[in-house]
DNA sequence: GCTCCATGCTCCGGCGACTGTAGGAGCAAG
DNA sequence: CTTGCTCCTACAGTCGCCGGAGCATGGAGC
């Protein structure tokens, strides 16, 4: 006689794992679920929705707190959406840098490998790059 | 009377914080330096360009057990640098992967963020294509 | 010699976002 | 009724550090 979703249904339908869900309800991104007699948690069609909510935020590389924010716009449907653009916009910045950041990166590590002789370490310039920092053309990155 | 360098100093030059010489040297990245009569740290000019060896390692996003491995590597010049070739090129492998799902999130970011009517919530493109994962073209994102 | 204070020390907890483990209890099928 | 899967709580561990508390040291100036 139970209507409830059980947690490993859950899981599956919004891909968030067992373990994950009951993390988020411990920091307060889900609310506590109704149980069972015997203390199993319950959920229902919404639930699924929020967890996939937070699970495409994750995603795309929004942090909890951010997801929060947003999880709370999203329950507010007459509010500006002012703070959700900015936090999209925030994280697009970042993600722009981190792109950028990695290209150098990319750039470093193609000369390495390109320059790698096979020989023996003595005259590898992998290890000869990376211990010697002045042979490095990019200093920006940092990812 | 003393001819080792002080751990402060240690750190400016190598620009590895102190906290995190210590650090180091706990987890046997570093070996043990010797210590003057009141207990502190003394350091050689080596201990620099081994700790500027990891800096840079790590600004190279390699992990800790992969540097272990490539200052094993420096130690022993005459060996085949096969192994700190593969290490880079998979590093190399992980870099490409993460700039392509990044530029796969840049994009999905652009239209939210462009999608954006700047009014209510509730005809908000941000919320919506979190809500919804199936306005999201690309699926592929994991970073 | 004495004081002053920057620098050093150890120990320990915290960060973020989980993951894993131990040791149970619940529950449905056979 | 037993088997075996699911679920529970509680807590430790992951990675690569960072920061604070509460002392000890050491060099410079007086």
């Amino acid at each position: 006689m139970s209507n409830g979703i059980a947690i490993s249904k859950v899981s599956q339908e919004s891909a968030v794992k067992v373990t994950t869900i009951r993390y988020y309800e411990e920091i307060g991104l889900l609310s506590t679920p109704p149980r069972t007699e015997g203390g199993r948690r319950t959920y229902d069609r919404s639930d699924i929705e929020r967890l996939t909510f937070i699970r495409h935020s994750r995603e795309l590389g929004f942090a909890i707190d951010q997801i929060r924010t947003l999880l709370q716009l999203q329950d507010r449907p007459d509010q500006s959406c002012k703070e959700a653009d900015g936090i999209a916009k925030a994280r697009l910045v970042e993600v722009k840098q981190k792109i950028a950041s990695l290209v150098a990166l990319r750039a470093e590590l193609e000369r390495m490998v390109d320059g790698c002789s096979h020989g023996r370490v003595e005259t590898c310039k992998v290890i000869d790059i990376l211990a010697d920092h002045a042979k490095c053309r990019h200093h920006q990155h940092d990812a």
